[in-house]
DNA sequence: CCAGAAAGAGGAAACGCTTACCAAAATCAG
DNA sequence: CTGATTTTGGTAAGCGTTTCCTCTTTCTGG
């Protein structure tokens, strides 16, 4: 009659062991147990004791369904990205919940795919499931689905754009500085013809970063003709669709920028199929700088995106949004800087240097720089 | 005072609407309300229809903790996998938890990182938030995290292998015949010093593989010599590791089979740095068959253990171990197939037959077979 | 036309926990 | 030594559901 299953009937499942087993193993009420649980000062020293004796004895894990439903806090955060299945999201994903996880957070992960349809029943679980906030990571918001998240005052944190709310709490990537990077890198080695492969133009973020290429070009007195400015989906499918265009081109782009590394894979392989070498016939820039990037055939330039930074600001920012009396709750603005990182896939253009070897040796290569510019 | 914060003082966050304001505003008993959205038939369908508006109207959304609390089941699943940047795992994640949403369930998802003691505190995590049941797809248990699960009947899904008791349920990868296919096709090319790469053989999934290969080896007469049987880590830096041992041998392997994909992308790394060609001088054979497998340079020839299958298998099976009248409550064992998918990785070994060109026309080569021997 | 059954709806008790609110014990000042 | 003040622990009221039980109401058959 005192073993764990004591006063409750089990026609549960799980032969649930509750505080009330805990109080009466240490000879205390169950409020004393709970305020030992949760570390309340005024309870007296001596019988803290006992109740963490006892619950370690009982084997007493707290249910947390019943600490939400009576705190209001579910101690659970959304975190909503695009496209679970492109690497770059898995290690933001990792990062985000490792430091979710510190604070004493759970991570529910949802994917979008683009479909609005998907986000929408994304939305309603996460709000079903009673997250205390939502990081939408998607980079490019589907709108309409801000709606129902505002509404309900939501701590809400977005990647480059969001609605000017009290609410809601904005990442904004510095992609200027990494994608000029790229661009006077790739100028620097010779190359003038520079096309460029976006992300789906009705993502604010593949937008921006197409513009920061725009920008950069101009700065540097150069222009993409607009059929060297192709869209792509952030895919490899994407990289390779558009490639296979800019290769039909008169002059053929000595270099090509890609909005995400993904892509740039994509490129790559197009090439490859095309026989077209890289480095040597066209240099190649991505963008992310995800784990695999350095393993690539030559292995990836790209402008990195810190998943890490990323990560902690996502954290902090919702954590902000959430605890009332967090010390940065008036930040609304985090910014995530960017910076190039020199690989093989890009070198001077043919021709503007004599006899360059390309595979397997390129990676003695003379370069402009390794790492940042 | 008919708005749907009017019963509740708003002191807590989400102004959230419970099922009251719902009763009140269709007039009816909250009982009925919970009876109309569980579709219980005993309600008048004009009742049902009443409420089924006032839902509608307050914008009301059953809040799963409570429920979670009175049912017993939080229709919550945990998913842990070894290594979620593995991009083998976010494919299956992702079709995992199409399904498992699709049955109304929500997904947990957590990765050891081949860390003991991230893995105590996952399974720690999901007990405490009430998951129903849990798939451990991290190929080979880390023995002790089962003792925990398994003391509290919890119904659980592993790979490969696992206890032999009533709440547990296992999937049984057939690796046998899509490693004796890879075998064969390498044999049937010509290959008779084949390497293989293993993934860390505490896994007992990786052993699994080794086994399977050293057995269809054997089959052909074959023997790989003990120096080329190298143990990887399932990572392209294991991959890279284990490579770079194989190609001090001599004789040098003409062809390294691997126990997954992210070492087959490794070893093509490897080969790059030391100029190797591929399929040329070595061929190389995956396994997993992931998505990015096919746009490799070259397109990786492998075995496909689909994802898909994994993840319905899985769904399955944990459905099958909660919900008590599940028609399949008594199924212990699911089997997954596995098949050769060939691509450009692999092809005769130098000398075999005269003046092959690699890279760049190497799709256009002979092969013994597209798709599965 | 009435007794009894069936059907449908409401009241209220749980689920496991937190937290106001209280009461008792202990401490202290006068 | 008494009354006021401070600990400190217990009691109970919820949190938003589900579900059992009871109470009406309506229908059926004799």
């Amino acid at each position: 009659m005192t073993g764990p299953r004591s006063h409750s009937a089990d026609r549960r499942r799980p032969a649930t062991v509750s505080i009330r087993d805990v109080a009466q193993r240490a000879g205390v009420s169950i409020a004393t147990v709970s305020r030992a649980v949760n570390r309340i000062p005024t309870v007296n020293p001596e019988l803290a004791e006992r109740v963490w004796k006892a619950i370690e004895e009982v084997g007493y894990l707290p249910n947390t369904q019943a600490r939400a439903l009576v705190s209001g806090r579910s101690r659970m955060l959304g975190l909503i990205v695009s496209e679970i299945t492109n690497p770059f999201f898995p290690e933001l994903v990792q990062e985000f919940e490792n430091l979710a996880v510190a604070q004493g957070y759970e991570v529910l992960i949802g994917s979008t795919n683009y479909e609005p349809a998907r986000t929408e029943s994304l939305i309603r679980r996460m709000l079903q499931r009673n997250v205390d906030g939502v990081a939408v990571m998607t980079f490019g918001i589907e709108e309409g689905l801000v709606q129902k998240l505002v509404e309900r005052e939501f701590p809400l944190v977005f990647v480059d754009a969001g609605p000017d709310l009290p609410n809601i709490r904005v990442l904004k990537v510095d992609y200027g500085e990494g994608i000029r990077q790229g661009v006077q890198h790739l100028a620097a080695l010779g190359h003038r013809h520079i096309a460029f492969i976006s992300g789906p133009l009705r993502l604010r973020s593949a937008v921006a970063r197409r513009d920061a290429f725009i920008k950069s070009m101009a700065e540097l007195g150069l222009v993409a003709p607009r059929d060297a400015m192709m869209e792509g989906s952030h895919t490899m499918e994407g990289g390779i669709a558009a490639m296979e265009q800019l290769v039909k081109l008169d002059p053929i782009p000595t270099a090509v920028v890609c909005s995400n590394d993904m892509t740039a894979i994509g490129v790559l392989h197009a090439l490859y199929r095309t026989t077209h070498k890289v480095p040597a016939d066209i240099s190649v820039v991505g963008f992310d700088d995800i784990h695999l990037a350095q393993f690539m055939l030559p292995p990836l330039t790209t402008v990195q995106m810190s998943c890490k930074d990323l990560a902690a600001a996502a954290v902090e920012a919702l954590r902000a949004g959430i605890e009332r009396d967090n010390p940065r709750a008036a930040k609304k603005e985090w910014h995530i800087p960017t910076r190039l990182v020199v690989r093989q896939s890009s070198a001077f253009p043919r021709g503007s240097l004599p006899a360059l070897t390309t595979r397997g040796a390129s990676h003695k290569e003379p370069r402009s720089a390794e790492g940042a510019v």
